[in-house]
DNA sequence: ATAAGTGATATTGTATACAAGATGTTTGAC
DNA sequence: GTCAAACATCTTGTATACAATATCACTTAT
């Protein structure tokens, strides 16, 4: 699909950067990536415009592109409005779910409940991504179902964290029940509190995990 | 600040077609563009590729780059995420709002009223903006601030339209001052539901502004 | 007359060349 | 020995050159 090669570089680095392959701050040199690459600077250059346009590098104008990673209180920010958009997507799928998407919903809650009973982080991991995702699109906005995606994706490297927390995945697993109630009952408020929580926790222990990651 | 040209080109790219100065689909012209600004097409490349980073356009490869222009449907799925993203910053500050912001709010506040007894539309248009403004930075959450100022900069356009209407400017004011005081009494659900149909009316507003000019 | 094929043209994508400012080092003065 | 200034080097930013593909017009065959 892609034949622009800058673009095939833009998406490696960003997954490069969120894989944690470079440190905060660093300098993304145009010539080591073309040699890397094995491209001229050309590529490279309209690359790092795409990083830098999407916030995951700053610029200093003939001083170079550097590597931005949000620091624990950037992160903090990101995991909150992420509960917030959560809340806004259930609230809306509300009263606008499919039936299908409920369905959807119920088969992928097994899907969990499988990777519990088999103790697959990876799995659970996934299945509950999707879960998720699937709440997006029943907020019929597909605007908005964009943008929760995005930073869902930004987030993805950090929360992965959070499960290893004893007994989180039980504890998401009910929550998730919670939430599927609430919907099939179109209760909005409900739905929209109950994910903000569900969401929120993931920054609550993120930052427990830093906090005892400086002690 | 800016040495960059490709900085000031993209940002004058992206002032334009939020200016309407492109049909939507129109192509942007590489060659054209260079000759405009006076540039070789270098840097208009790198400023088109941070237009298609930020979604203003569309790029084929080997095609060209081509202005998109929300649709109807996106323009209302964005209005709704704008009450969305507004009612959770509402939700924030109703706990977090300093006494400094609130007395800003009263400001801004005042300034809107003065605005609708000289029916200065522009001014209104200003100082409302304002005090939205306020009340994303009383979310205290830096990057929810900027994203929710990111999309209010999108909306710009299609958001001035709407104070057109018979008495919106009054009702507007009425409900300002129903936030600042669900703001004051921390009433977080007050606050946060009262400015998504705030908000919200703009989306409809705009909606009816569209049908009839369909029909 | 229409449709397919072929060639000319135009436009994008990439490489290279050049210009200008930033960095780092050496030299010299105090 | 330290600080500053001049110089060398490196890196970015822009222009130009080249390669490859899409577009379009024209021809030709059915």
């Amino acid at each position: 699909m892609d034949i622009r090669r800058a673009d095939m570089i833009a998406e490696t680095l960003e997954q490069h950067v969120f894989a944690g392959k470079y440190r905060d701050g660093e300098r993304l040199d145009e010539l080591k990536l073309a040699d890397q690459f094995c491209v001229s600077r050309t590529p490279v250059r309209e690359a790092l415009q795409v990083l830098v346009a999407n916030g995951i590098a700053e610029q200093f104008p003939r001083r170079g592109v550097f590597v931005r990673l949000p620091g624990p209180v950037e992160l903090m920010e990101m995991f909150e409005m992420m509960a917030e958009l959560e809340a806004s997507c259930g609230r809306l799928a509300a009263s606008r779910m499919t039936e299908t998407g409920l369905r959807q919903l119920a088969e992928a809650n097994i899907r969990c409940q499988e990777a519990i009973d088999q103790n697959d982080h990876a799995k659970y991991y996934a299945e509950n991504e999707k879960f998720h995702q699937i709440i997006y699109r029943g907020s019929a906005n597909g605007y908005l179902e964009q943008q929760t995606l995005r930073l869902q994706n930004k987030l993805k490297a950090y929360r992965r964290m959070q499960l290893r927390f004893r007994g989180r995945m039980a504890q998401s697993m009910a929550e998730h029940r919670e939430i599927v109630a609430a919907l099939e009952a179109e209760d909005a408020e409900k739905v929209a509190s109950v994910l903000r929580n569900h969401v929120a926790v993931q920054g609550e222990k993120f930052h427990q995990l830093m906090a005892n990651f400086n002690s």
